[in-house]
DNA sequence: CGTATATCAGATAGACTGACATTC
DNA sequence: CGAATGTCAGTCAATCTGATATAC
């Protein structure tokens, strides 16, 4: 069929060192990680295109989503972004000092506080997403749609599966 | 069918916030960069259980089946690894100075060295291959046979793509 | 009182760049 | 001579931890 790619290579030396193991299993996880590896790659281009790392867009793209008037706590930020409360504070500094985000005091509760999108933010997150979509889009070209639609359908069933243990 | 994730939840947001933009891409690609968080953040449990971080297992795993006498140029070391010389040679040292390796001059070329597995790191990298492959096995338990095999499937195509695409 | 929110200082781990000596 | 190999020093971006003040 296809000529063996970098991940059959290594099955194929582990089986010929420990005959004893099944590497099978290194097959899907290993070529998921790769293509994560050479995806996110691309996409971080993009991302510098807009003088952004990935982390800034991750949270611009959070808070631009969520909708009308563009602020959440830095709690549901960092909840959601799987990093801790520290770093949250220092991209929240940064992305302050660059004009992209303010913070308001909460009127609900004196403990929290409010990150908000400035018009900035909003006019660089709103160019930034159209091309992040379009770069994803250019990778995702080549595959037929249903090949992609079949790739999206298991990965789902992964995802839900590996999210279950997390919260184990 | 299956009630919406993640993934399924920004999408929403998005269509509700950008009807202009079709943000159909983010869904596989969403889904593969959160798979391989959760499933990294798991594989490193086990690797710590040995002491290691997974660059360590890495080096470890490219000597340890590379075969007899698990000699490897930092040369093709870096270059399968995809991290520069510099990163490779700080690399070196640390395991070096762990007793998992050792630097041997090459015969062949004056220029090169050959950094060779200790016996310790060939017992190491051993036990942690094992557990390791236990890990993975357990992971994709869930997923029937079928799943697993088409997800694969699917995943070797959309490698191949964003690696001919890294060449260009 | 115990919990939650956010901040801060400090430490950490890991990677990269650019210059370099050496050898092909 | 130009290219390749590996090392080194220095720098950097990003994260985490643990302690803290405040408010629920």
């Amino acid at each position: 069929m296809s000529k063996p790619d970098a991940v059959d290579e290594i099955l194929a030396q582990w089986r010929r060192e420990r005959p004893d193991l099944d590497p099978s299993p290194m097959g899907p996880i290993g070529r998921l990680a790769r293509c994560e590896a050479l995806i996110r790659r691309k996409l971080d281009q993009t991302f510098s295109q807009f003088g952004m790392s990935s982390w800034e867009f991750d949270v611009l793209a959070a808070l631009r989503r969520s909708g009308s008037p563009y602020c959440l706590a830095p709690t549901a930020l960092y909840s959601s972004l799987m990093v801790t409360s520290g770093t949250m504070t220092n991209r929240i500094q940064r992305l302050e000092q660059n004009g992209l985000i303010v913070r308001v005091k909460s009127t609900l509760d004196a403990r929290s506080m409010l990150v908000k999108l400035t018009p900035q933010g909003i006019e660089i997150i709103d160019q930034a997403v159209e091309a992040h979509l379009a770069t994803e889009r250019a990778i995702l070209a080549a595959l037929p749609s249903d090949s992609l639609k079949q790739l999206d359908h298991h990965l789902t069933k992964l995802l839900s599966i590996v999210e279950a243990d997390e919260r184990k």
